[in-house]
DNA sequence: CAGTAGTGTAAAAAATACTTAACATGTCTT
DNA sequence: AAGACATGTTAAGTATTTTTTACACTACTG
């Protein structure tokens, strides 16, 4: 199928094996909350390439602690609002 | 100078040039509260060496998010208490 | 239609994070 | 003194993140 087949052709071509992630984000809706903040505006002010937000969003990896403070900075919102790790179940009352 | 002797030196020998990181962190602090942890029970319940713990706590380097976010977790603390961004350099068009 | 803005893909290279392995030092205990 | 333990250092390698460059697609606009 149409999957395997782009898994097993990066593989075999020895690019960048996806890693699971056990780190998802809210970075594309927080964008738009954001006065529909573009990627190249928000690459811009993070000082990362546009390539790198969009690589993000689609959870193609997760970004260096230093990228994460930033973005929740511009956002304005605590990096837990922006960053979230599946280790551990969180709920909204504990 | 001293301190360009210094850069120069470690960069025309290729080896890891510190980028300043504005990221400090309360590790050292954090592991001894939680009843003396050493730095290779810590890297063991991490899933890093202890070498990484080392780097971390010395602040060479920032970690991943993952690690970061899995250091809270061990700590029970939320991730800003363990790591702290001392905030950007804003340029004036940013 | 031609041009522009926003998003997406790709590949190679650079930069940074992390590992492996070896050795050094101080402290504490036997 | 010898051994264990916690911390620290170095070097060389692997893995992951980020950059650079280039091209493609859709939607909108003049």
């Amino acid at each position: 199928m149409f999957l395997s087949f782009l898994i097993i052709g990066a593989a075999s071509r020895g690019r960048q094996m996806a890693k699971k992630t056990r780190i998802s984000n809210d970075v594309r809706t927080l964008r738009f909350l954001a006065d529909e903040m573009t990627q190249a505006e928000l690459a811009k002010k993070i000082g990362v390439t546009r390539q790198t937000v969009i690589a993000i969003e689609q959870g193609r990896y997760s970004p260096s602690l230093e990228v994460a403070f930033q973005m929740a900075e511009i956002f304005g919102v605590p990096l837990e609002k922006v960053f979230q790790y599946a280790g551990r179940v969180v709920s909204d009352n504990g």
